[in-house]
RNA sequence: GGGCGAUUAGCUCAGUUGGUUAGAGCGCUUGCUUUACACGCAAGAGGCCAGAGGUUCGAGUCCUCUAUCGCCCACCA
């Protein structure tokens, strides 16, 4: 049986989304709709999705991504913008570097004894096997991005999009070598920038060491908390304006156990009042340091190896652990009696984003970005609003931390990435190349040294590279820099030409990513017509790493911005608000829940209560709530379906007449709905939007348009409501789409089925139109006057509730109608069923009543319901529960008429809000009267 | 040391140009096999919107201060 066959009844109960997802999606992606249809003269729409790592999986904050970014996608494409949604995926450097060598650990490999070049393959078998996980489970989630767009960032397109803004910096002075304190991580075995060194306050010691003067006599305390550092030492700061010290001025102190001469030196950087007033200066490891040697002329010394152990400089302790050393020397420091004191302290400590391990900051020679000129521009654009920042306190943020800058270390002391396009020319630079070798290595005979000195002692280039640990290039090296390899060396015209044996940093490649992925540097029609895009939605958390960036690298690039927007979103944390992690246990896994509940359900659980900027928490029960919903939306569908295969009248569906009161008022409330989404929507309050929805389909749509639709199709009432219906119901499923795709495809498919030919509906959902407001069809007197029914019919249940009257019982009820609300007696029938009133009676006002003190009673704005209960009325009670009302009528009519007495207010409010209040005035006097009419006859 | 966010019903959260008697979901209480849905229907309880000042005709919403929690940035060794 195809799915045309099947009858409205055979429907189940309970929508099942695994039946249904992966079909439509196959669907989807068949019918070519994720594709954008360029229109020259249209606007596109343009989202470049952040590329989640290649060998990751997904978890909650993809999914939010896929969610909100889908919900963006599909809504731009209802509204027949072109719209591209570009998907792709990121070779991660570090953090894939280290998922394989991992990997390789467990066969006992490692990278270096595999050679640069073998490792390379094997990273790209692991990227071959996992590379895709990811956009399979972002298909899951319903996302409509354009799969044949999609992008990795070491592709031929990207890659030269990289070496062609390395080249162009270069040029412009923008990307230099240098020689500076970087952070060094000793496992990753690689320099880090300063984004990437995460500091955390930990509890740990100040020492106080004892330099004696050289002179003999005396002797300086410094205080430091890293002591294994001293061996670096080449000098001691005091503050030039401190009295303490100003004897020492232009003496020398001896460093504690390698005794070397120390000059003490004046500089502003050291605070009188922090620790003993002087500090030891290690130029080599410590950035302050670094800067007062500078400023100086302290010499530098690195005591350390790049694995963290000690070096030669260390004297004593070469060879051992920074953190052994740095126990070694307390304990010798001790024995000197030099060490004057061990205080508690709690600072910061940096270590290693990706593998914690405590950074070690040294001085290296490395590439960098100069940010300066770059980052005024990315300023001006942020600050005159051609690219804004929601929420926009996030702009603050922003550029405040664009005001503190730094230069950007680019190169990464690994090999998976984009290797640095800068050749040097063997023969020039022979004795420029450091090569360095691991300690394992020594024992061949195998020590480090320049190209020149190993390539004499026969090695060859391959060698060295395939063998070394590190190899570094002196500055004084020329590189040569280029998009394309150079064919020779254009000093000497040799042809023996080397790569840098550097990758670039990840986010180098993250940065260009808005135009590298539509052809950049290419004069691209994809380039030309989608770019600058449109929004670019991630998280705050990576606001400078990567949003900051794009800024200024989009700008350098192409001379434009590389987006309109950027909409931050909040991090996912678990019901009770805690971070999710594997060591806490607390992950939801997104396919495990969309297994569970079904994808449209954790869809909308993402989204509902969402707001731009603010973390959220997710937990089993909104997400059992959403899957209700679903459910909710799926059964109303299976009522209208069940009707139509019953009694296909529809005539005229797509623009229903509203004669009957109840159409114009759903008509009517659809209307003003849809234009609160489109607000909503154009604001970036999807949560809102979707809330807007929500509540109207279940508590207007279906808690009383269906319920009053019933009874007039069971009556066989003209005209029928089933054209209102279907057209509400299909209005509301476009409505829906962006936010719950599957289950409004499934439900549109079987409807479209039913629906005739002619009516011209597009092969999906996905690229009907979505429904704009419509404000001719606005009704607020149909809204007051349907408002009024459901407070009767609410009234007289809450009445039958009170008095514990069973449903079965009929229950007699007597309606008063104001003058203007006389035409409601058409709508006694739906009072009479849905309230279970039976016999209803209609009156005017003033028409005798029943016993005031057998009567239960209920005054509504236009109308008054009188409820005769023969035994069961408690005239005491009623008499209390009349006046407390009159009470609350009288306080609030106290409050209207101070206020429009007040000519303050009437003076400079809005008219319409002293028209509003004269409103309610009067209202609440008619209200006050009729409780007191129902009072006097209680009497 | 700077900056940001949160503080609203028992719980989780909305509430975006200041304008009714502050909303939702979950949970709770009561009653319902009402032929779309018990993943449901109906009725209900529950809130000095963290505290104190201020601006305003009017403040959950704007300003100042305070408290608690969380986050980000920063070269206090």
């Amino acid at each position: 049986m195809t799915q045309a066959e099947q009858s409205a009844a055979d429907i189940p109960k309970a929508y099942d989304p695994a039946s249904v997802e992966q079909r439509l999606y196959k669907f989807w992606t068949d019918g070519g709709f994720f594709a954008p249809k360029v229109d020259p003269s249209k606007e596109p729409f343009t989202i470049i999705m952040p590329p989640p790592n290649v060998t990751g999986e997904l978890h909650l904050g993809h999914a939010l991504v896929a969610t909100l970014e889908d919900i963006m996608t599909r809504w731009h494409r209802m509204k027949g913008d072109p719209t591209l949604w570009l998907p792709g995926a990121d070779h991660a450097g570090i953090a894939t570097q280290m998922v394989v060598e991992r990997s390789l650990a467990e066969e006992g490999l490692t990278r270096q004894g595999l050679g640069r070049e073998k490792f390379l393959e094997r990273v790209w078998q692991w990227v071959e096997l996992y590379g895709h996980t990811i956009d399979e489970q972002q298909k899951r989630l319903g996302a409509s991005c354009d799969w044949s767009r999609r992008r990795f960032t070491l592709d031929e397109g990207p890659s030269r999009a990289v070496r062609t803004t390395f080249a162009n910096l270069f040029d412009k002075g923008l990307i230099y070598r240098g020689e500076r304190i970087i952070n060094w991580c000793p496992r990753c075995s690689t320099a880090l920038s300063d984004l990437e060194v995460q500091h955390v306050e930990e509890q740990s010691f100040l020492y106080h060491i004892r330099y004696p003067l050289e002179e003999g006599v005396g002797h300086v305390t410094v205080a430091t908390t890293r002591p294994e550092t001293l061996l670096g030492d080449t000098g001691v700061a005091v503050n030039p304006d401190d009295e303490r010290y100003s004897h020492l001025s232009g003496k020398r102190v001896l460093l504690p156990v390698l005794d070397r001469p120390l000059p003490v030196v004046g500089d502003d950087a050291v605070d009188p009042e922090f620790g003993t007033g002087a500090l030891k200066i290690t130029p080599g490891h410590d950035p302050v340091d670094f800067e007062v040697g500078q400023r100086h002329g302290l010499p530098i010394i690195t005591a350390m190896n790049l694995d963290g152990t000690m070096n030669a400089e260390a004297g004593p302790y070469e060879g051992m652990d920074r953190f052994a050393c740095r126990e070694a020397i307390l304990r010798d420091l001790e024995e000197d009696s030099l060490l004057e004191a061990i205080e508690p302290y709690a600072h910061s400590i940096g270590r290693c984003d990706r593998c914690s391990v405590v950074v070690e900051p040294l001085v290296s020679k490395q590439w960098f970005v100069s940010v300066d000129s770059l980052a005024k521009p990315a300023m001006d654009v942020v600050l005159d609003g051609r690219i804004k920042i929601i929420p926009d306190r996030f702009a603050r943020v922003y550029l405040n931390w664009m005001e503190n800058i730094r230069d950007w270390c680019i190169s990464r002391q690994l090999w998976w990435g984009h290797r640095i396009p800068a050749w040097y020319c063997l023969d020039c630079a022979g004795d420029s190349i450091q090569v360095l070798f691991p300690e394992s290595l020594a024992a061949e005979g195998l020590a480090g040294g320049t190209y020149r000195a190993l390539s004499e002692k026969g090695l060859s280039w391959a060698d060295m590279e395939a063998k070394s640990s590190h190899i570094f290039v002196e500055l004084d090296a020329s590189p040569i820099v280029g998009v394309e390899p150079p064919a020779a060396c254009p000093a000497c015209g040799g042809s023996d030409l080397v790569q840098d044996p550097d990758v670039l940093d990840t986010w180098f490649s993250s940065a260009l990513w808005p135009h590298s992925t539509l052809g950049w540097p290419d004069d691209d029609d994809d380039l030309r017509y989608f770019h600058p895009t449109t929004v670019m939605e991630t998280g705050y958390d990576i606001l400078f790493f990567w949003v900051a960036r794009m800024i200024m690298m989009g700008l350098a690039n192409t001379g434009d911005i590389p987006f309109r927007y950027v909409y931050l979103h909040g991090l996912i944390r678990d019901e009770h608000g805690a971070k999710m992690s594997k060591t806490r246990g607390n992950v939801t896994d997104p396919i495990d829940a969309l297994e569970e509940y079904g994808t449209d359900a954790l869809r909308f659980t993402l989204v509902t209560g969402n707001t731009p900027g603010n973390d959220m928490r997710i937990s089993a029960g909104k997400l059992g709530a959403s899957r209700n919903f679903v459910n909710k939306v799926w059964n109303a569908a299976r009522y209208a379906l069940t009707i139509i295969d019953e009694s296909p009248a529809l005539q005229g569906w797509q623009s229903p007449s509203t004669e009957h009161r109840q159409d114009r008022w759903i008509v009517s409330r659809l209307n003003r709905v849809a234009s609160r989404i489109q607000r909503h929507m154009e604001e970036f309050q999807f949560g809102e939007a979707q809330r807007e929805v929500h509540d109207f389909f279940w508590n207007e749509l279906c808690d009383w348009y269906i319920e009053m639709a019933k009874l007039r199709l069971r009556a066989g009432e003209e005209p029928s409501p089933l054209p209102v219906l279907v057209h509400v119901l299909e209005k509301s499923l476009r409505l829906m789409h962006p936010f719950i795709p599957f289950v409004t495809e499934e439900i549109w498919q079987s409807l479209k089925e039913r629906l005739p030919e002619a009516d011209g509906l597009p092969e999906s959902i996905m690229v009907a139109p979505y429904p704009v407001p419509d404000d001719a069809a606005l009704d607020q007197d149909t809204e007051e006057e349907i408002d009024l029914v459901t407070e009767i019919v609410r009234a007289i249940r809450n009445v039958r509730a009170e008095f514990k009257i069973p449903p079965s019982q009929p229950l007699q009820a007597v309606v008063e109608l104001s003058a203007s609300m006389a035409a409601l007696e058409q709508e006694a029938p739906a009072i009479r069923s849905l309230a279970r009133a039976e016999p209803l009676l209609f009156q005017a006002e003033g028409a005798p009543r029943p016993p005031a003190d057998k009567t239960a009673s209920a005054v509504l704005r236009g109308a008054t319901v009188l409820i005769p209960l023969e035994g069961l009325v408690d005239t005491d009670k009623e008499r209390g529960r009349l006046e407390q009302e009159l009470q609350e009528c009288l306080q609030n009519l106290e409050r209207l008429s101070q206020r429009l007495s007040n000519t303050e207010f009437t003076g400079k409010a809005p008219a319409e809000v002293v028209e509003r209040e004269r409103g309610r005035l009067e209202g609440m006097e008619e209200r006050r009267d009729r409780i007191q009419e129902l009072l006097a006859q209680l009497e």
